[in-house]
This record gives C-alpha cells, structure tokens and sequence, in this order.
DNA sequence: CCTTGACTTAGAGTGTGCTCCAAGTTGTAT
DNA sequence: ATACAACTTGGAGCACACTCTAAGTCAAGG
C-alpha cells in the first residue's frame, strides 16, 4: 500500500504553506488531490514529485501562468512529450541568461565593493593633498 | 554645463518608465530631482548613474524596501561607508547563493530534457517488450 | 489667441502570488 | 459526551511593484 500524505506533512516536505498547496490545487497546478473518507487530502508520492518540480520551476523565477500550462501540457500524456520539451529547453534558455547577466551584475557590484574598501583603507593614512569629489558616493 | 535629461529621455536611457521614475522618487530611491522653472524634472549624469544601480540592484531580485535602505544609507554620506559595504557584501552573498541553487535546478531540468529526448527517440523504434509504467510523465 | 504635447500632482487601480478568515465537518483523546 | 485539533470550502484580504487616470500647468508653433 502505498504511503498517502497529509497537507501538513507535505507542506513540510515541500517548504510550502498548506495555503499555497490547496491554491495551487484550486487554480489546477496539481490535478485532484485523493481524499480520505474525511474529504482530507491525501497526498500521493507522484503528486509529492510534481511538486517538487513546481518548486523548482517556481524558485527558477517560472510565473504561476507557465506552471499552468506545464501542467495542461502534463494532463496532455504522451501526446504532449514533444511540446513539454520544447517548454522545457525555453525555460532552460531563458534562466541560463538570466545567469548570464547576473554574473555581469555581479561584477558591477563586485567594482563598487572594492571602490568602498579602498575608500575605507585610505581612511588610515594622513589626508591626500586633495580628495576628488565624488558625485555618486556608492560609485567611487 | 551639464547637460540635464528630461524623464522621457531617462525612461529611454535606463529602460525604466515614466511612472516608475516618479514612483521611484516619491518613495525616496532617489533625491528629489532638479526641476525646470517649468517644474519638469531634469536629471543629471549622477542621478542617471544612480538609477542604473537601483535597475541592476532590481535586476538582481533586490526588494524595493532593500533598495530604500540603500538609498538612506548613501544620503548618509561617508559616515555610513562601513554599513554600505556590509550591505553590498550580504547582497553579493545572497546573489552567489542563489546563483548556486539555480545551477543545481537546471541539472534538474536538464535530466528532464534528457528523459524526454530518449523517450520520443524511442518512438522510431519497435515497441518495447514492455513500457516500464511511469507515475509522472516529466519526470520519465 | 489657441492648440498641441510634454510634463506635473495626488490618488486610484491592477496583476501576481499568496495568505487568511469564517463556518462547518471529521477524527481522536479523555 | 465533550473537547480539541486537523482538516474542508468559498471567498476576502494583503504586500508588492508598478501603472494609470484626472485635472491642471507650461512652452512652442501656427
């Protein structure tokens, strides 16, 4: 028999709310989650997989819409596997520049880190015949 | 005499909107702008140099919030070098991590995209003896 | 003088993604 | 039996970051 979970121990596992499960059951992210005789969810171990693909979508900077069409595209079954993908290598494209440019923002603030340390380092020595004046202090 | 910009040429220049410029000022993420006698805004060389960190610090996930404290803590002048480049250091921190969490994601994706890619190259061949049953078909 | 267009302000409205509430039901422990 | 906790639902509320509207001002061109 296969272990069944309840909201708040796969809200656990998967670090969302109970709130955030049942909303993104409630807008079709997850299809019908099995129920007790209760009417409580019971989470299944294929639907605990799904979600941790969606938490990894989400935290890739994926909007609730594109799951949404994820998950159509899921509920499409095979038929599908071709569109899924594509998805899948658009996504992919879209986060690797995403990176790309964060590196180059790095480097930006990486420029202004080492201005600021030079900055405080010549606090130390006797005053400079003249200091430049900055227009920007965070860039100097 | 330096040469001042109207918002419309900021809003080209640093790609942010004409609403967003005003926003951005009436929330304090910028001095208040030198106006015309018009009372236009005309900005100059070091609020353009400015906005581009906020749209960098932006681009790289800070919180409008974060972005005020920054703000604050550059109208604090020298006094707060130290603070400030605390607050650069933690910021690069958080990027570096969350750059390194993304990269383990798009392994993740990357098994996907494989997965698909054998399954439909399977399709040209004869039929398997028999399909192993897949829970989640993403995850196959 | 009159129109046009680029601007100004304060404040309202929007989209996203949750987050919470009220009222009711069920299961377990005492 | 009764208390209590864990759930259920539909719908309201919220934080964030814009985005837009309305009403008005100002400068330049015809």
């Amino acid at each position: 028999m296969e272990k069944e979970l309840t909201i708040q121990e796969v809200a656990q596992v998967t670090g969302l709310s109970e709130y955030t499960l049942r909303y993104y059951e409630r807008i079709g992210l997850l299809d019908p989650v099995d129920r007790a005789n209760s009417g409580h969810r019971r989470y299944r171990a294929a639907d605990l997989d799904w979600l941790q693909f969606l938490v990894y979508l989400r935290a890739m900077g994926m909007s609730i819409r594109q799951m949404q069409e994820c998950a159509e595209l899921k509920r499409g079954g095979d038929a599908t596997r071709r569109e899924r993908l594509a998805f899948l290598e658009e996504h992919r494209v879209r986060v690797q520049e995403q990176m790309r440019k964060m590196v180059e923002y790095l480097a930006y603030i990486d420029k202004k880190i080492d201005h600021l340390q030079e900055s405080l380092a010549g606090d130390d020595l006797p005053e400079p015949a003249e200091k430049p004046h900055l227009v920007n202090s965070f860039f100097s």
